[in-house]
DNA sequence: TAAATGTTGTTATAGCAAAAACAACATGAG
DNA sequence: CTCATGTTGTTTTTGCTATAACAACATTTA
């Protein structure tokens, strides 16, 4: 029924994060659980110390997540917990918004003191954040894509993007699988991964490479030990690097398939 | 143009509600002042001390809201501020819905344990907290609502909620000013508060007291120097006294009109 | 070239504030 | 009186903040 503390742990983590301590967001999951309750029963239940409960009920009071009786002694009541997640939210949610728009304003603002941003090279870790900056790099191509994937992640958000895409902007794909149908205007060759790009000490390795209008190239390395991290560059010897590579392997791949 | 501290504090505290510390937000806004700095640099700008700022960048890497290059010394960059803070966002909301649902999932299956929760009376605090509840409270009318209100905040918003509830529930309103046309569904009086009611210590006190199908009664007491605070109850005891004390006036009220 | 200087990235450690945990005491109802 | 409540104060812990020191390397100057 009220199944007890695995998921009880995640929702207090997950209160955490809305801004609740610990014992916040315990004493309140308690009250949840009875609604009503004293305090020597709301420590029973959270197993917060007693004296402590009274403080952390005062924050909740604050915060509007809890009402308190006047009889003695005192019970406390949770406001209804999707009302009480929606106002904290809000008040989150407002904050975002504010610093969303300050930041912007100073970016913007501080836009033109580019210092030779052309010339680095950029590191990403996470494959979160890989995604975002890859799918970001796809869709604000304007010429072309030059794609070599061998990497299992991501297929088909890239698949997707690419097909929004594909009357726009010149498309060439090489790469080991594909879902789906392969659409006429996209250039795309399917071929097993060569040798070479599955040796080595990693037990799953994959790679990427993704050059777009000729002048920005990001490069994904994948292995399960030591998660996935990417280059990112709009460097000229970076480029020209990745793109020779990109030739020499799209080359191989068009012989292969004839 | 870039408008110094003043404006940074405000947004560096609302990234704190966003879940990253105070040297975590100075980093970041410092950075998207002028992307692609140095450590020494941030430093400079966001007053955090030098060596502070490695392992704080190292946080905001992890959290997706910065990237480094590979050059000596590293330059660091920081993801457009909307993405940043979007993505700091996503996190906190699908949080937010796990807690909610949880939350929500625990409280329905416990609903039954009610202890008498009718014979309390529940003590409020908080403008923001007592406009949730009194609006909740009497869109769930489903007979009748008796108002006696001598009170400036939350005029339009009653007025709003009962005109919508006007065809469906019985309304009868005591009250000092009305604000738009008076719908002939109701009943309304209009009236200049009676004399006592605006006595006493208080510079601003003004009061409300809201009957709702003669079961519920919400009482609120605000005053401009101990805040605004409310009672709630479903007790027999305290809804006969405040419908005692609703039938005195309104027959005042209809009396004098007369 | 060699010594002096400065910068970067790292580590260690002390300080501090909020939260957590505990202990002691006053109160008030039965 | 006795027990549970509510309050207060103190200690411990925790995570962030702050400072100092160091090795590695680059730059300058003699």
């Amino acid at each position: 029924m009220v199944e007890p503390g695995e998921n009880q742990a995640t929702i207090a983590e997950s209160l955490k994060s809305l801004g609740l301590t610990k014992y916040e967001a315990l004493v309140y999951i308690a009250l949840v659980r009875v609604a009503g309750a004293t305090a020597t029963e709301i420590h029973e239940l959270s197993g917060v110390p007693r004296a402590s409960v009274y403080p952390v009920l005062d924050r909740l009071i604050q915060k509007n997540l809890v009402s308190v009786s006047n009889t003695s002694p005192k019970r406390f009541n949770p406001v209804r917990p999707d009302e009480g997640v929606d106002s904290l939210m809000k008040s989150i949610e407002s904050d975002a918004v504010f610093a969303r728009e300050g930041l912007n304003r100073i970016y913007l603002e501080c836009a033109h003191l580019e210092r030779g941003d052309q010339e680095l090279i950029w590191s990403i870790y996470g494959e979160e954040n890989i995604r975002i900056r890859l799918l970001d790099l796809i869709s604000n191509a304007t010429e072309s894509i030059r794609i070599f994937f061998y990497w299992g992640g991501l297929r088909k958000q890239i698949i997707q993007v690419l097909e929004e895409k594909k009357n726009s902007v010149s498309i060439e794909v090489v790469t080991d699988h594909w879902e789906g149908e392969i659409p006429e205007s996209m250039n795309i060759w399917i071929k097993k991964p060569p040798r070479g790009h599955d040796i080595g000490p990693a037990k799953s390795l994959g790679g990427g490479v993704f050059l777009v209008d000729g002048s920005k190239a990001m490069v994904i390395m994948g292995s399960e030990e030591e998660g996935t991290s990417a280059l990112y560059s709009e460097a000229r010897g970076f480029v020209r690097f990745f793109t020779v590579y990109w030739n020499f392997f799209s080359s191989w791949a068009r012989k292969k398939s004839q």
